[in-house]
DNA sequence: GCTTGACTAGACTAACTAGTCAACTATTCG
DNA sequence: CGAATAGTTGACTAGTTAGTCTAGTCAAGC
């Protein structure tokens, strides 16, 4: 699953067959077939892994009530651009974010695949409207519907991560902490502490 | 050209095989080669032509200084929900912006074509910029790095286009003026019209 | 030592893929 | 007209692909 998701991350989820992820993983064809009947089966299962055993911990973490609402929100924007800034000196290259760029691709002839991100870009979103609501109650943000603000701040991060791959350039999320509180409409804009 | 682009709008640029390019061009594989020489050449010819005869003169008319540069920017950001809503129609499904998803999918293997894709997105940003500087210039905004702006407003509205096609519903960019305004730093944040 | 069930190996097929080529047709222009 | 230029065709090769199948390995339990 590890090879898969990597192979993926680093080219596209077409371009990648399933000899590719067997060559990586140091499988052969029978094993593989023998665990997952397609390359969309073994996607949906890495991905759900994946979310359980990297990207939920982390959230968790991130975007934990103890934390101030504005902070967790802006601390969590910072992090992005570190981690495109580290995934560039590990791989080489800007690789953005695997569930957006598998989504586009694979949203149109892949429904299994599809449903599964569908599922995951949820459930980040709930963290985002959680923080939100929690800074909305506590005055640290303007009125607004939480729910569609989340649409809104996970569409700015998406946007801002494609065009990191597609320029690959860390450089272009680096105000994304500016642009984030501009979204959310954050009464103290002065308040991203000043990291670079 | 027109046929290659459509398929790969559909589905990806890795799952259009040149045999389908040339069953719905209704062409035979021989006359391909006599014009291109590979897949990723007719990409990077089809997306120049796009440019040429669709892209340009829609944001050349949309962007003309004679309009007011909040007007040119909000009315630009309805157009992409009404977009949207028209190639549901169309085609049946969300395909959002052709140009991001064929980025994200070849950038890190397909060299000429993200050449190509990097070009227009960068003329597309500069028609934004432009208009950025001329809201600050007339007081409209608040006073900021255009190019800057420029790069976070794009990252907006490709990231939302993205999430409309992931999620296959138009209605997710139906708030876009209002998060474009947000981003920019809008003065009077109620000046987009009641057109809902 | 025997059996069972989980897993692996790698050869195999049938379909598909990119790309080539020589023969063919249409168009243009002197 | 006649010939040259431009474009078209479909059959061809050679390589790749997903997916199957059979024979086999290995460890656990009896």
């Amino acid at each position: 699953m590890d090879a898969a998701l990597d192979l993926i991350w680093e080219e596209s989820y077409g371009s990648v067959t399933i000899d590719d992820i067997c060559k990586r993983a140091e499988v052969k064809k029978g094993s593989f077939y023998y665990f997952f009947s397609s390359k969309s089966e073994l996607a949906v299962a890495a991905l759900e892994r994946m979310w359980l055993q990297s990207w939920k911990p982390s959230m968790d973490q991130r975007f934990s009530p103890s934390i101030d609402p504005l902070t967790r929100l802006t601390a969590y924007l910072e992090s992005i651009y570190d981690k495109q800034v580290a995934i560039k000196q590990e791989h080489g290259k800007v690789l953005g974010c695997p569930i957006v760029s598998m989504g586009t691709e694979t949203c149109t002839n892949e429904e299994s695949v599809n449903g599964k991100i569908r599922e995951l870009l949820n459930r980040k979103r709930r963290y985002y409207e959680s923080a939100i609501r929690d800074a909305v109650a506590e005055g640290l943000i303007e009125p607004c519907d939480p729910a569609e603000k989340a649409v809104a701040f996970a569409g700015l991060i998406e946007g801002i991560v494609c065009q990191c791959r597609i320029m690959n350039d860390p450089e272009v999320a680096k105000h994304l902490p500016e642009m984030g509180l501009r979204i959310l409409g954050a009464k103290q804009t002065a308040s991203v502490p000043d990291k670079a």
